[in-house]
DNA sequence: GAGCTTATACTCGTCTGCGAATACTCGTAG
DNA sequence: CTACGAGTATTCGCAGACGAGTATAAGCTC
């Protein structure tokens, strides 16, 4: 993968407003924010200038005048360059045809939710749920004041953004819901550990080579269990470890579980 | 929102390894991806030592002996302080309570895709479409050797991606097909002025303040339509400027919009 | 046992991000 | 006419991120 000469996506915004008219950067500024892209990419306003000089340095953008309006301080103006410009459209092609691989926080605060309750992460869920719910409604509502003035052409990143809520919404809820019941397997387990500092004997037995459940293909697909390890890695393994499987690290196989439960998917 | 002391996600992950017990920071780097947190979290190793040290300068993390083992190194053991084991509960418990506000870099590319034409941008979906199904086959495949290995409990992250990533295909097929077909509205002036350089003549009336497609509550609901504009902005709206409104910046409105097509939602 | 690779264990320097501060000007309420 | 707050336009400084580099040891191969 190229590695981009300029990476920060105020970056992106300031190209693609320079698309329009040549500009100053404090303009730029005032484009980007009346076009309401602050929406659709999370824009750190101190690093404007910053960026700017990065580009100009990288000759994505050349300066066409610096001009003294006045008593104000001089602006300087500046334009899209050829390389600019080709800079722009492979961005946005790598942007749209290339998924984000990292995890978003939500997920890393799930793989270690283990570090608290059950019930605590229950509350916590609903606050979550809450948010989104809140979210989501703003969103709705700004849609119902945008529709008859925009296209629906320049809607889809909102579109995108509410599929993506209602997802996490419903994920949330059953997770939340599973937890509030103990419905998920080892709940129960979890929260005995936290109320007594107690380790269920079976544990490590119920977490570790998990016997005949499904021994079907298992076994060494993928990264194979820590357990009999191999000897060049002298740290244990969690396997020998119970209090590493309480403390919750998913396992060297984490990311992924066949839905049988309700927050699962797919009947 | 009180900020982060340490901001960095592998300073979670490290306080998240030292709860088990004290390492030096290569043990943690080897822990941390035996266990698989690289596939939760994006982790730069090269961020390791400064980010320990952080740590450490902050109290949530304190040096327990210098050891020599042989003719290696020196290496300094690290143990978790009260102040890291509250640190280290309180993040997590922001990390699940509170959505990540921040649009996504594919929220960004489709914000400005009308820097390309409808059919590059189809054809670029459909190599996102591509990336993301494999990178779903993947984690279907993970997930049916940890099954047997691991409980429910432990693999929630790997879920909640899942059902992410489906959500994710289907709209940008939607999207996709939408595009190829010129179903949404909008498509075929897009690619005509791509094509040509020419801007259909109604388009500033398509774009512009849509009078009575919902006359209803719209109007002045949410950010007012920059056509007539309050004096106080002395820059152009995309309003007065038809090459704005093909340059594709969202309205000022952009989030949402009613689904009406299948990328919609919601019958 | 020479020479290769892999793992161990860090260090360094550069580049960037961005919060905060600065400074000037204009409209307007008193 | 004058003080004030809102808007305009930019600079600065420092903390932090992280790619790349370094150096030694332990296996492994022929």
């Amino acid at each position: 993968m190229k590695r981009r000469k300029v990476g920060n996506m105020l970056g992106l915004a300031v190209l693609s407003a320079l698309v329009e008219r040549p500009m100053h950067p404090y303009e730029m500024a005032s484009v980007l924010r009346e076009r309401g892209k602050e929406a659709d990419m999370k824009i750190k306003w101190g690093s404007l200038y910053t960026v700017v000089g990065n580009l100009e340095k990288h000759g994505f953008v050349a300066t066409v005048e610096s001009v003294r309006d006045g008593a104000r301080p001089e602006r300087t103006i500046y334009r899209l360059t050829d390389a600019g410009r080709a800079e722009l459209e492979d961005w946005v092609a790598e942007l749209l045809a290339e998924p984000d691989l990292e995890p978003t926080k939500f997920q890393a605060g799930l793989s270690i939710m283990a570090s608290l309750g059950p019930d605590e992460v229950a509350d916590l869920l609903t606050k979550r749920l809450t948010a989104l719910e809140k979210r989501l409604a703003e969103r709705v509502a700004v849609l119902e004041a945008s529709r008859a003035e925009v296209p629906r052409l320049f809607l889809v990143e909102g579109e995108y953004e509410l599929v993506l809520l209602r997802a996490e919404i419903e994920w949330v809820r059953g997770l939340r819901d599973d937890l509030a019941t103990s419905a998920l397997p080892g709940v129960a387990e979890w929260r005995h550990y936290r109320e007594t500092g107690e380790l269920p004997e079976d544990l490590t037995a119920f977490t570790e080579g998990g016997q005949e459940w499904k021994a079907g293909p298992g076994g060494s697909a993928g990264t194979p269990p820590p357990g009999p390890g191999k000897p060049s890695n002298r740290f244990r393994g969690r396997g020998s470890d119970p209090q590493a499987a309480i403390t919750g690290y998913g396992p060297a196989l984490a990311g992924a579980v066949r839905p049988t439960h309700r927050t699962g998917v797919q009947p």
